[in-house]
RNA sequence: GGGCCCGUGGGGUAACUAGGAUCAUCCUUUCGGCCUUCGGAGCCGAUUAUCCGGGUUCGAAUCCCGGCGGGCCCA
């Protein structure tokens, strides 16, 4: 248990036990104030009722009653908050003899030994990953990372769309059409090679009848088990997978699984959960042939109510081999996490609702994320109306190196390149986490690229500067002795330190990963401030102590930055 | 047509799920300061905001109803 929630525990039970003293047993809860008033505060207007007495009064007695004592260094009432400070000097030494034991551990839970799978990236294989929905991989592998910190022990999951008509359209395009008569743009890899095809492929199915017919066989023969077109069609998507491989690679991001929608067919899962739910009361037959379960009774509003299983020739659609790979993977993992665009909100509650009555007590937790779109609309592969993610990785990479290239012409080409990558990668990856992922976000350079205040190139810059100075310190005994840090700069800082955990518990399991570029840019402005203000290479006594809080904030920075998946540079 | 989500300074964004403190966070832009000091990708200061209209409440950015605007889905 951290510094901090030992502190709350102490108020909460002082707070109970002067209640009682007044012969009340009222409920009420803490808050962190907004104003800096308190370190922890207790509202009293909640316990106005039960003790017919109003909020100001409540407090100023409590106030009155209590002493301080242990981790409390102080209680004062003010309209109707009863306030608590925290013992500077404790919080100080104690959140950095905790940072120093534990390390690059600081902030992790203890093991809770759940197995938590999160599914997340899974775009179609149809061509390369491109800004809008580039939020999912950041978004997933954020999570991963601050699931594992938080005690999980997760795996990540790409489901690998590898049936349907969209990778037939483009396997007809890599088989019929001529290599040298598509665009293949100026990127040699493998997914943007592929994606010409599927765009010409498209076009001509739209403008040529014959065409048309063709694809449609194919996708016939696809449908019948033709075990030749159903190669050809893995082939070409693991093809598309390598190039999307290589970009998640180059952000940061491996996924520990790739599962193939194509086996749920092959397996006969897919079918097995269609003859299970023909067996349901839910279930029934439209005049064509097409099964669906009717979902009325399950809370789907207006005319969505009938959720169609199966076409009329009998055949699974997407949907069904998703609830078959939702089951196998509840066999794998007992927290099942779903990174989704908002498309398929629909899809998955008419998925949760169809687990459920397969038997199922357990669901997925869909995590959904709007579209990044262009100032000028919407993006879309198909008609070649985006901005490809790895685009923005080398404006970004290119941008940095600039950046590098004018401060810091001392160092060795290959390193600025090194830096300019890992910085590029970091302002990427941070920008797109800090927006809660249920909000719209228009694409913008001017944003993506930003380097100052509120990015990711600024915790690095913080981290930077700490290594430096522990660099020039040359050797130095630790010293967590707090009366050699009291400065207001010092305290902030130590305050901003010993709430990593709670950031990364909240982040975790409420799924709220935004959190953590919020964090990190506190501790960052926090270390610069102090940083600015307080001496430490020439600080005489109490030289060690200072250079101890700068190797805590060192450390704790690169914690927040390995957990956003960004690389922590020791000069840049 | 029906359903779900979003709306906070010039631009962006936090706080909203669990309503509270006559300073609503932070970044950017603009304006003004800080380099004989440990890295200026920095620090300090100034200006500017809760879409509109009702309701619940001692108290609403937050909850409820109705508009308006944007996104997504279904037929």
């Amino acid at each position: 248990m951290g510094i901090v929630d030992a502190f709350k525990e102490e108020v909460v039970s002082a707070v109970s036990g002067a209640l009682a003293g007044m012969g009340s047993d009222a409920a009420f809860t803490t808050e962190v104030p907004p104003t800096g008033a308190a370190d922890l505060a207790v509202p009293c207007f909640t316990m106005s009722k039960a003790m017919r007495m109003p909020p100001k009064d409540i407090a100023e007695a409590l106030a009155a009653s209590m002493t301080p004592s242990g981790l409390i260094s102080e209680v004062t009432a003010l309209n109707g908050y009863l306030n608590f400070r925290m013992d500077g000097q404790r919080l100080m030494q104690g959140t950095l003899e905790e940072i120093l034991r534990e390390r690059d551990g600081y902030g992790s839970l203890p093991d809770t030994g759940l197995r938590v799978n999160v599914e997340h990236t899974s775009t179609n294989p149809t061509g390369p990953i491109h800004v809008g929905r580039a939020r999912n991989p950041i978004i997933g592998d954020t999570l991963a990372r601050c699931l594992r910190r938080c005690g999980n022990r997760v795996t990540t999951e790409y489901y690998v769309n590898d049936v349907g008509k969209q990778v037939v359209i483009l396997t007809w395009g890599v088989e019929n059409i001529p290599a040298d008569s598509v665009d293949h743009g100026e990127r040699d890899k493998t997914d943007h090679r592929l994606v010409a095809f599927y765009r010409v492929a498209n076009k001509m199915m739209e403008e040529d009848p014959e065409v048309r017919e063709q694809i449609s066989e194919m996708l016939r023969r696809f449908e019948a088990g033709d075990a030749e077109v159903i190669e050809a069609v893995r082939r070409t998507a693991g093809v598309m997978i390598d190039g999307l491989k290589e970009t998640l690679a180059d952000i940061g991001v491996s996924l520990d699984i790739y599962t193939w929608e194509s086996r749920f067919i092959a397996d006969g899962s897919a079918r097995s959960v269609v003859d299970r739910l023909k067996g349901s009361e839910y279930a029934g037959q439209s005049e064509d042939g097409a099964w669906f379960l009717d979902l009325k009774d399950f809370g789907i509003q207006g005319k969505n109510t009938k959720f169609t299983f199966t076409r009329s020739d009998g055949t699974t659609l997407y949907t069904t081999r998703d609830l078959a790979y939702h089951l196998d993977k509840f066999t794998r993992a007992d927290r099942v996490i779903d990174v989704l665009g908002e498309d398929q909100k629909l899809g998955s509650t008419q998925l949760c609702s169809a687990l459920s009555i397969l038997g199922k007590e357990r669901m997925p937790e869909p995590m959904f994320y709007s579209f990044v779109s262009l100032p000028e609309g919407k993006m879309s592969t198909r008609k070649g109306v985006v901005v490809y993610l790895d685009d923005l990785i080398d404006e970004a990479v290119s941008r940095a190196y600039g950046e590098i290239a004018s401060r810091r012409s001392d160092l060795p080409e290959d390193r600025m390149r090194e830096i300019a990558k890992v910085i590029g990668i970091g302002a990427i990856r941070y920008n797109i986490v800090r927006v809660q992922p249920e909000k719209q976000l228009v694409f913008r350079w001017e944003d993506a690229l930003n380097f100052d205040g509120n990015s990711g190139p600024f915790l690095q810059y913080a981290h930077a500067r700490a290594c430096s100075m522990i660099r020039k310190a040359g050797a130095y005994a630790h010293d967590t002795d707090p009366s050699k840090l009291t400065d207001e700069y010092e305290i902030r800082l130590a305050k901003v330190l010993s709430r990593f955990e709670i950031v990364i518990e909240t982040a975790g399991q409420e799924k709220r990963v935004h959190l953590l570029p919020a964090y990190g840019h506190e501790l960052a402005s926090a270390f610069n401030q102090f940083y600015a203000a307080v001496p430490v290479l020439t600080a005489g006594p109490s030289r060690d102590a200072r250079l101890t809080l700068v190797e805590c904030s060192m450390i704790v920075l690169r914690n927040v930055l390995d957990c956003l998946g960004m690389g922590a540079p020791e000069e840049m």
